[in-house]
Order: structure tokens, then C-alpha cells, then sequence
DNA sequence: CTTCGTGCAAAAACTTTGCAAATTG
DNA sequence: CAATTTGCAAAGTTTTTGCACGAAG
């Protein structure tokens, strides 16, 4: 069997369409649009990669001198973006990651050797997932998907 | 597209299988089989669930309250299970959980509402892992996949 | 016997909470 | 202004570590 696969989403999603879902969910629970919110936000905008809370936390610290946020505040802004499915967590190495979920779906491919995470979706599967779920009686909301193996360098 | 599911997996790995297995590790690691580590895995077996740390250390002390087996032990002997392969981890609801890995590989479609967590494999699903593995250029060692969704039940 | 593993308690790491002051709408 | 959010520090949680003693090979 043959696998589409895409592996191209960067600049995908403005950042100016992810504030404006980010203001959309805010409003929606009543919360409000705040300073240090969007520089959180921004900060995982900025960054191409998949942080834990200490290293987004030191990134704003470092790109925002003044404004001066609280690991609290960055913790309660996670979990405010994660219920709003704007973010998305990841077990590596025993330690949770949060990435950005909003730019586009996808799922990770993971080097077990060197750490790479390739960023994929294959049509296919999310596919067959649907397909899976409907066959147990679920409605899917989301899914999370990780590949462990070893990447070509690594193999040399 | 149709896909094949498989719900059943939970007797077909004998205690005695799975024992040889942990044993096996070990000794390819140079460490020695204790009753601590028997008692452990044995709970592991024991139970159709999926165990945080502290659910696992419990239910060691309530089934074993002789043996007087230490959290610290608990701890230290997930994390060797799971570098074994023996054990898997699942992130739900902010909590880690571990569960036996060895009976058989199977991923997980988890009710967001009620938390009811049902076992499947597809393998048609796992085809395609494989085909996206090797267009990317990995060679794959294992996978984890989670569908997030509501069941029948919760949805009535 | 030598070495590794254990329990315990202390330490470290990670996350949440209470509160007074600042900020938002 | 009223009400929410913030930073800070303190309190919870969860996980890891050091060490003296016990157990395994």
C-alpha cells in the first residue's frame, strides 16, 4: 500500500488569523484579551519547534525583557490554549511539549537517536482513523499520533 | 475506505510469557531479577487498566502488604520496564499512565467525556505507518496513536 | 563476598493556588 | 468601576537521588 504524505506547514497560518481564533475563543468563555497572552502566544508562533513550559517560559523571558511574565501566567495560558485546541501536547523523553495545534493538523515522526521530530500528515490514515472510530461508535474530536524509529543519519 | 479493527487482545499473553520476557532484559542489561520487580510487573499483569505511578503503587501495597515495596522502587522499575518495551505511557488528562505493552501492540480511542478508553488495532492503519516511516526515511521501532472522541453512550 | 537493588527520607522538579495590586472592557 | 488577570511566593504534586542496609548471583 502506497502513503500519501505531506510534510509542509509552517507558514501555513498567519499570525494575525491566529490571534483572531485565539480572541475567538477568549470571548467565547467570557476571558479577556490580555498583554501577556498574546506575547505567549506570539512566543509559540515564533518558535518552530515543540517547547516545555520551562523553555517557552526562558524564550519569553529572553525576547521580552520588560514585560516581565510569570511561569504561573505561562502555565495557566497553556492550559487555557489547550482547552482551546489551539495547542497541542506531546510525551518526549518524559517530559510534556506544547506546540502549536492551530496552524494544521499533523502528526510526528520522532528519532528515537537524535531527537528529530519530522512534522507529517498522511491523508490516508486520518482516513482510516475516521473509519475506526465510526466502526467503535465514537464521534473523533482529535487524534495524536507518534512514530518512533530511527532516521536515515542516524543509520549511517 | 474500510477499515479492519481489532478490539480483542487482553489473555493473550501468558504471565509465564511475559515473565521470560522482563527476565530476558534483564539480563541483557546485567541486572537481577528481584521480588520487587516480579511483584511490579505482576500487578501490571493483574490489572486491565491503565495505572498511574501512584494507582500502581497502591494497589501494590493493598495486594502486597507484607512486601513493603517502596514508591521509589515503583518509579524505578517503570522507567526499566519502559525502556524494555514491556511498558507503554499514555498522557490522558494531564496524568501519565502506564499499562503492559507486551501482550500485543494496540492503540487507543478515549471518550473525552467519560473517559472510557477502548483498544484497537488496525492494521490497515499500520501499513500505512510503515509506508509513511520509509518515505520519510525512518525506520520505525514503535508507534503510539490516541483518537480522541465522544462514545455512543456519551452521546445520547 | 561483591555488587546491585531497596526503602526511606530528603531533595529536586514541576505545577497549582491564594492574594494584593494592576489591568481590562 | 467592577471584575478578571497578573506576579509573586507559598503550597501541592510528582519524580529523582543519596545512603546505609539487605538481597542476588
Amino acid at each position: 500500500m502506497e502513503a500519501r504524505v505531506e510534510t509542509e506547514f509552517r507558514s501555513d497560518i498567519e499570525y494575525k488569523t491566529l490571534l483572531d481564533k485565539f480572541k475567538t475563543v477568549l470571548k467565547k468563555e467570557g476571558l479577556r484579551f490580555t498583554k501577556q497572552r498574546e506575547v505567549i502566544l506570539n512566543g509559540l508562533y515564533s518558535v518552530d519547534t515543540h517547547l516545555t513550559s520551562e523553555e517557552l517560559y526562558q524564550l519569553l523571558k529572553s525576547n521580552n525583557p520588560k514585560s516581565n511574565i510569570g511561569i504561573a501566567t505561562v502555565y495557566r495560558t497553556l492550559s487555557l490554549l489547550e482547552r482551546g485546541e489551539l495547542v497541542t501536547t506531546l510525551l518526549t523523553d518524559n517530559t510534556k511539549k506544547y506546540e502549536l495545534s492551530a496552524k494544521e493538523h499533523h502528526d510526528h515522526i520522532i528519532c528515537t537517536d537524535c531527537g528529530k521530530i519530522i512534522e507529517f500528515v498522511s491523508p490516508d490514515i486520518e482516513r482510516l482513523q475516521e473509519s475506526v472510530a465510526e466502526e467503535l461508535g465514537f464521534k473523533i474530536l482529535d487524534h495524536s499520533m507518534q512514530i518512533y524509529g530511527i532516521c536515515k543519519d542516524c543509520r549511517k
